[in-house]
This record gives C-alpha cells, sequence and structure tokens, in this order.
DNA sequence: CGCACTCTTGAGCCGGATCAATGTACGTGG
DNA sequence: CCACGTACATTGATCCGGCTCAAGAGTGCG
C-alpha cells in the first residue's frame, strides 16, 4: 500500500507520529518522510508529571524536546533564589533551542505534559541537511525573539493590573481557535508561577485577580478556571500598544 | 592577481567590503565570495546621525542593515507613550531580522553610525541558497533570544541598583576585548534611554549612578564618561545568577 | 480529623515614581 | 563679550503602588 504523503517515499507515517500535531505543524511538518523516519528512529515518547525538569540553567543540553501536549515553562534563576520565568511553551513547541552547548535557562514542565524527545545531535544533524527544517527552527527562534520583546514591555514599563491583564489575554491565545477555550480556560500556572512571570508577588497576583473579578472583567469558578466576560476590556488593559503584534 | 581568501574564488574583495569588520565578524563572514559580491551590489554604505530611524514598530521591514560602528537602540512603544529599550546592538549586528513582515519593534541609531544596508529580499534570497548563511543568522537569533532573556530576568526581578550594574556591566563587556576600553568608556545611550532599557524613570538612574559614584565603584568625568573603579563589586551587584552566562 | 499546600485578605512599610527646583553645557544672536 | 534658550542631568521633597509580614480560608489527602 502507498503512502498519500506529498513526498514520493512510499513509506507510510512512522507509528509514533500518527495523528500527532507536533507533525501537523510543529518542527516535525519540515521534515521530509525520509528525515522523519530518522528523527523517529531516535525519538521517545512520554508522559511527564508536572514539575519535571527537562534541563538546568548552566548544564548541557542534549536533547531537544517536542511539546505534543501540555505546557512547559523556561526559568532563569539568580543565587539568591529569585526567579523569572521567561518563556512559556505550548504544543506543538519545540524546547531545547539554545545559542550556547550549555543552556541558559532552566526548563520545567509547568502541568503534565506529553512529549517527544530526540538527542540534540540527531535533529541537528538533519538541520544541517535539510535547508527547510533548518529555516523552520530559525523561523520559530524569530518569533520567540518577538514574545521574549513583547514580554519585556510589560516586565518593564507595565503595572500589575495590566501585566495580569495581558498574562490573561496571552493565555486566552494560546488556547486553539476555538473561540469557546478562548473565553473560558484553565491557568496552566499557579500563583507563584505567575508571579514568577509577571515579576509580581503572589499576593499582589491575588489582589489584582480578585479586581478583575470584581470589575467582572472575569470569573473564577476557582482558582485555575477563568472565564473572561469582558475580552475588549481586558484587551484595553492589556495593550495600548500601537501594533497590535501578533494579533491574528 | 589573485585573491588570497581562502575560497576558490579569483575576484578580490568588494571594495565596499575591503578592511570592514563585519565582513571579519559578522553575518558577512558566512558569505562565500560570490554571494559577498552579489550582496555588495545592492549595499550601500552610510553614516547616519545619531536619533536616525531605520525601522519603525508596525511598518513593514524593507531593509537589513549592518552596523559597522555604533550602537542602533530597539524600542517597543505603547500607545500612551511608555517605551521600553529591548535591545542594543552594537557593531558587527545585523539589524532588521523578523518574524514577520512588519517589524515588532522601531529601531533608531543611539549614536551616530556607520552602518551598511541592503534590501531584505536579496539577503533572504542568499540565505535560501546558502546554508552557512541561514545558519549564522539563526545562531545569531539564539544568541539574541538568550540576551533577551537575560534582560527580562534583570527587568523582573532586580532592584533599580542591580539594573544599573547589569547595564554597566554589559556596555563594558560590549567593547573591545581591549581591558582598557572595558574599564574605561562611554555610555551609548542618555540618561532617558538607560532609563527606558532598564524600566526605570531618568531621576532614580541619576541617583543610582550617585550612589555607585559616592560608594566609589565607578567615576564620571562628564554625564557620558565612566570609569569602572572596581569591577569584582559591580559584577557581584549586577549578577548573582548562578550560570555566569555568556561570561566569555 | 489533622496536616500540608495553596490562595486570599489585611496592615504597614519602603523603593522607586512623581513633582519641582536647580545646575551644567552648549549653542545662537545681539 | 554677555544674555538667553534649549537640552540634559542632578538633587530634594513627597507620594503611592507593590512588597513584606501576618493571619485566615479553602482544598485535598493520609
Amino acid at each position: 500500500m502507498m503512502s498519500r504523503d506529498s513526498t514520493s517515499d512510499p513509506r507510510p507515517l512512522p507509528g509514533l507520529c500518527v495523528g500527532c500535531n507536533v507533525r501537523a505543524n510543529g518542527v516535525c511538518s519540515a521534515l521530509g518522510m525520509d528525515h522523519l523516519h530518522e528523527l523517529s528512529r531516535h525519538a521517545k515518547r512520554s508522559l511527564l508529571p508536572s514539575g519535571k525538569e527537562l534541563v538546568m540553567q548552566g548544564e548541557a543540553n542534549e536533547t531537544y524536546t517536542n511539546m505534543v501536549h501540555g505546557v512547559v515553562k523556561l526559568t532563569k534563576y539568580m543565587a539568591d533564589g529569585r526567579q523569572q520565568i521567561v518563556s512559556l511553551k505550548f504544543a506543538p513547541s519545540l524546547v531545547g533551542k539554545c545559542a550556547h552547548r550549555e543552556s541558559a535557562v532552566s526548563a520545567l514542565t509547568a502541568t503534565e505534559a506529553q512529549v517527544c524527545s530526540f538527542p540534540r545531535d540527531v535533529l541537528e544533524m538533519i538541520a544541517s541537511k535539510s535547508p527547510a527544517v533548518e529555516t523552520r527552527m530559525h523561523q520559530q527562534a524569530l518569533m520567540e525573539l518577538d514574545q521574549a520583546r513583547e514580554w519585556m514591555l510589560a516586565l518593564g514599563r507595565k503595572n500589575a493590573q495590566e501585566k495580569l491583564a495581558t498574562f490573561l489575554v496571552m493565555v486566552a491565545r494560546s488556547n486553539s481557535r476555538n473561540s469557546q477555550m478562548r473565553q473560558q480556560f484553565q491557568l496552566p500556572l499557579n500563583r507563584t508561577e505567575i508571579a514568577d512571570f509577571l515579576g509580581l508577588t503572589i499576593e499582589t497576583v491575588s489582589r489584582q485577580l480578585t479586581r478583575l473579578r470584581q470589575s467582572n472583567v472575569i470569573s473564577l469558578r476557582d482558582s485555575r478556571h477563568v472565564t473572561i466576560n469582558d475580552s475588549r476590556a481586558l484587551e484595553l488593559m492589556s495593550d495600548h500598544s500601537l501594533a497590535q503584534t501578533l494579533s491574528h
């Protein structure tokens, strides 16, 4: 039987990849059938509990990890324990890209997560042979750079209320195009993590959420389940920025 | 007469490129002689005054700009005028990389700057044909991502004193390996810009510099000329972080 | 039930913002 | 030359948003 894939490779998809949304939307979508098979031979699917570390700041980073489902947080630490979450990775992101051999951040699962990981050198070998893969990874790095800079604006210039609004809008948008899930969803982080993402304390995060609830912009079924009642208000609060960057 | 270049191309360097430090260390170092000639045909050298805009936030970005000498600041604006400098680009950086057609930031010269610019599509065409160029640009994007995240830690979790120390160390390191210039140098930004980079006000910046001066960590010949008297103290103040990221 | 963990709420404080005045350097025109 | 204006920086006085410290509430689990 022949594969219906657009490439001429007659082989079917590796079993691991059937129905995988990374295959459809992530880095893997840039892989030809041959490279997909090569990569999947070294790939390992696993279900990680929340709080599992993928790599620690300062350690050598030997594996790439595709997010299939769930959320990973990238954190930077200071010696005295202060910490800053510098990125949230939702599926189908690739985690583990870094400029040097040693990771400048720690990567921990923030929720239970389904991942697909493989050795660093395997993907890099493939990337060096396939311009499409390199281009795809490059493109993703540029998008992450945009996100990081958007967040720098929030950290440096927004007040607590605006930071919370920005965060809620970001999480809402990370959910599928499904407008239902953009209106009602679970927070992938607890209060401590939200604080470490926004450069605030947990008390301030809690108080600001209470304010948003009292002004009827959002509702909270419990501390993790948010319903956005007035998305327009939230966006106005979050984002006075001139360019509606990434507004799609 | 034959070129002494490592490639087999018999042509000499384009006149524009002779002695250019971007050729030696920047993206251009990844260009083969053929691509170098192609690019230089579309390139234009110019000396820009301080405050000149290269591209504005939200506008289409049609040109790449190589920094030959001087400093460019990348700024994000909010509608009410608040702004955040999200990156400083020193020579031999390439300015203009962006994930989408529209720039998410404004790029302005912070000092007088010698630059070499060319149309976006010319470099992208070359990159699509030359893996070495794409890889080089990818690598630079990853390094900028590291820097952005390092700065997020500063913006979110460091106090005013630590932010200033971090900034001074960063500028010192941006100067050549020459230890003389790391100890005594000019600030590429005025107080307002430093404040917009650090997420502070000019008054706080000024006061913290005064404090550093009074505690004899630095000296100021005038508001722009800094001498670092105690670099060890400065580094301790700036960077309690576990991993001495990019410590080389 | 008690214990652990997370979240919320209150009271008071402090670091950095705000508002205001002054200082300094440098040009420009009388 | 000085008088004046402009841009930038410093310094002081006061204020307030978010932090700190502390207590209580909600939830889940052995």
